[in-house]
DNA sequence: GGAAGGAGCAGACGCC
DNA sequence: GGCGTCTGCTCCTTCC
């Protein structure tokens, strides 16, 4: 009842895009491995992974503090240039 | 001031360790993307993302399940053999 | 200087609340503990626990699939209607 | 083939362990509820839960902290006595 | 030491 | 397009 060309293709089609979607998740997974990996080297090496994981936090935190900064810099900005924009462009006497 | 031994390798080789972790935590994210890449394209062709997600949850669960049920199999057959084999394997004598 | 409407009253309706989510948390405690007893009461009559467990992990199992099925398959119908549904229902001329 | 008090008995009183198992289970997850219901009220407070939670760690942390130390002052006492004891309750001049 | 359960967190979806 | 909510995942702790 169903000619080529019909819905047929799309089971075909969502088929590999779920497992193109987990055939990415394993690639994750291995990487996740990998990572346990560096922990476990670097408990073998007498460091403390808690510590270690602190640290990676708050590296985490600082980079993205950097970008919250740039945001909020860049906020502030707009907001400058609204004041000074529209009102206009105004102590600028150099026309 | 620096010579060997001195604790200034362990900084350098944890900075190592923790830089690895994170270069692996972003390739990790990018894979991220990737997917969620995927799942915008299904969403772009008409497809549901919540459906194909279930997809996936069940297709893990599957592939969970078969290796489990064996596991439970495994596990009742012993106990089994734990309640019958002792009891009756030797002393029974109505054969 | 303490006076009703300073923030003292926060603090205590902040530890209030923070009590009754640590007194329910003991509860919990409590009750995991008289699991620990029926399980133990098992084990005293000779049950293996770890069968035990598997059960009630299949018997959870199986309640929990019941319910997810039904969700499963109310969410396919509704995703099929909304392909069938707008696709076929009105403009359909080849007849 | 298996007259009373044989293991059928057995299936009974398994199952019962199992259902009053289950049904701690159950108040369990009623409490955890009210744990949540804790919460959400805490956020329709104002409150920010993540600190909320931070607070309770805290807590928890300290209490188990009170606890280790006290553990630590035994063994402490325990190494002074094993020092002190063997070798002489020594010279100790007020007999 | 290995597994099961719970807690915490990040990502994804829906609303505004 | 940003925010709030919510589910799912991972990690950690506890128990066996």
């Amino acid at each position: 009842m169903n000619g080529p060309g019909h819905n047929s293709v799309s089971v075909e089609e969502l088929l590999q895009l779920i497992e193109r979607w987990e055939h990415l998740n394993i690639e994750k997974r291995d990487i996740a491995d990998c990572q346990k990996e560096v922990m476990a080297e670097a408990k073998g090496r007498g460091y403390d992974t808690k510590v270690i994981r602190k640290l990676i936090a708050e590296r985490k935190r600082d980079a993205g503090d950097m970008a919250e900064e740039e945001a909020v810099l860049e906020l502030y900005r707009e907001a400058i240039r609204m004041q000074t924009g529209p009102r206009n462009q105004p102590t600028n006497g150099d026309t």
